[in-house]
DNA sequence: CCAAAACCTGGGAGCGCTCCCAGAACGTTC
DNA sequence: GAACGTTCTGGGAGCGCTCCCAGGTTTTGG
């Protein structure tokens, strides 16, 4: 009876559409008609709508138009756990910067999700929701079923690097195969004979399709391909894997590593065992991150535009969702050269 | 009349609770209780929801219990344009998995958004517009006012790293000072006479807070601090600022770089005049960058755990948004010397 | 000049949930 | 056993939007 004293419920709930339509004088319906940029608008009326938006500060409550519309206007980028060491990848890193820029402009959120090993079940209830429009999946290892899961369910998945374990859904990849045949190519041509590789883990696509493509310039040049070794993405396992190499031929004069950051330790082991690089051993990385031009010598590298692959996977993520028709299977994005010294 | 086919419009919404009220054979007000974890529901009807839900695979339509409860269950991590870059930085990278480590097992989402430098109002209107519950900002340059913004219309705002221009809104960093302090008093310890530092950009508390430690370090032992050269977070400025530095004294024995990134320059700049690391020149660095451990010689830096950065600034964030009062205005975690050849 | 088509507009039903309210069922106490 | 708590339950009013429908206004065309 007296004067309760409101809790301190504080923030209000903003501009509603209601108050736009008000302070414009047309009708709800038209100011919607406006915000989806829909036809059939009077300029009179629109420029009036636009106005009382700006002069309101009006922004449009995303939870209402999804829970009324059939768009939720925000998309997942999902990186599959492990994630802890997926995040702190430059790849990651320039795969989300090409996200974002595609992104830019057009009113959809981005959400970042990471793919629990166990329970992959609560991110697929999740994602097929109804929460999300499409989904952007990267960094698979092995044969993650996951983009097959979330494609069969009927939600426009776009996958980052070809996945081993996931036939027919749309992805995206550096054209990792002919990149390393570069490579390989360009080694030849510098005359080196006994040229080795350092391959990443078996069990990923960019592992072996790097491999591949190195393998497929030597065979051209008719040399000797059995100088492979693994490692898995760490400089540690590059410093590990040249060693074993250079016990099997101590004789060998150059060496593609399918990774900027296997050449690394690539890099220190060659040093530790007394060869100069390029003059005894020449070495090729791949990837171009930062560190290859830091690298002493300053790496020669082949460079994938880990940026554009960002860009395209949304690109196409964003074109299958505006109901486009005949959308490529999938997408190789080109690799270039980059010469410094260490080959 | 006939039976119109319906139109591809396929992917019918999910099970909604109401659903799940009915196998469970309750309301749907217990489920939503179940749901949220309320008390007053007999544990019977708890177990029959929760069977319910798990044979129905149902998950909770986040848009409507966003609309119609007040909480959005989501939080924005804004990162200020020039984002290009700071998407590639292992900083970010660092927060990141931070951040989403210590939102392992909530049920909140992450949605990223980047503050393009003019239209921060777009920005500013989102976020107010009731789509989040809080926000995490890092990277910021200058008196950059988004923090300040956001806390006065009374949106929770972490932000990462002691911003310059948002006095009172709650941050947390690395314990920058004390860091470089410690840098500086090391390079004592061992004897340095002349000890010269490589500053980050004026505009940025980071880089002010490691020049000011420094200082700090070297007036303690009465040492000349005149010694200060400038960089801007690149190997490039840091090659740039070491030359300067060996111009103006060419007998110095040490070098504090307030970045790691910038000590990958100095490294080359120093090898490039003949001089030897460590003999002749110390050099430590801060961050412990991965690279930091791969350069050459080996860098000695100071450590900061961004990923705890992140971690806390989201415990921080939730606390405030679970009610918690009387909370730290401000976080500083500790960082710990690496010592390995540099120094 | 009138019918049909093309434009523009407002009203209102619901999207799937939360949260408030009223009330049932079960003690507990005097 | 009447009066009160305490625990549990269901009903139903919205949250702010989109989208469908019905109706009004203009243009077109024969």
């Amino acid at each position: 009876m007296t004067d309760a004293v409101d809790p301190p419920k504080a923030r209000r709930p903003n501009t509603r559409l209601e108050e736009v339509a008000r302070a414009a004088g047309v009708s709800k319906s038209t100011v919607s008609r406006v915000i989806n940029g829909e036809p059939y608008v009077s300029s009179r009326a629109r420029e009036a709508v636009h106005q009382a938006i700006g002069k309101l500060g009006y922004s449009p409550n995303q939870a209402a138009r999804t829970l009324a519309g059939s768009r939720a206007n925000c998309i997942a980028l999902v990186v599959s756990e492990q994630g802890s060491r997926v995040l702190a990848d430059p790849f990651f890193a320039g795969v989300l910067r090409g996200v974002h820029a595609e992104l830019a402009g057009k009113r959809v959120q981005l959400v970042l999700m990471m793919s629990k090993e166990g329970d992959e079940q609560d991110l697929v209830n999740y994602l097929c929701g109804g929460h999300v429009d499409g989904v952007l999946v990267i960094s698979l290892h092995g044969q993650d079923p996951l983009p097959r899961t979330l494609a069969d369910a009927g939600l426009p998945t776009v996958v980052g690097g070809r996945p081993l374990g996931a036939g027919g859904v749309p992805y995206v990849d550096s054209d990792n195969f002919n990149g390393a045949m570069e490579a390989a190519r360009y080694l030849v041509s510098r005359g080196r004979k006994r040229i080795a590789t350092i391959a990443g883990p078996r069990d990923m696509a960019v592992g072996m399709d790097r491999l591949s493509g190195w393998k497929r310039g030597l065979s051209q040049a008719r040399l000797d391909t059995d100088l492979v070794a693994y490692g898995d993405f760490t400089p540690e396992s590059g410093a590990v894997a040249m060693a074993d190499l250079l016990k099997r031929a101590p004789d060998l004069d150059a060496v593609f590593v399918g990774a900027d950051i296997m050449a690394l330790g690539a890099l220190q082991t060659l040093h530790a065992h007394g060869k100069r690089v390029p003059d005894d051993v020449a070495v090729v990385g791949f990837d171009d991150l930062m560190i290859a031009s830091t690298a002493v010598p300053p790496l020669t590298t082949i460079r994938q535009d880990v940026e554009q692959l960002g860009r395209t996977m949304t690109w196409r993520l964003m074109a299958e969702l505006a109901g486009e028709e005949n959308l490529p299977p999938f997408l190789l994005l080109p690799t270039a050269m980059v010469t410094r010294s260490s080959a």
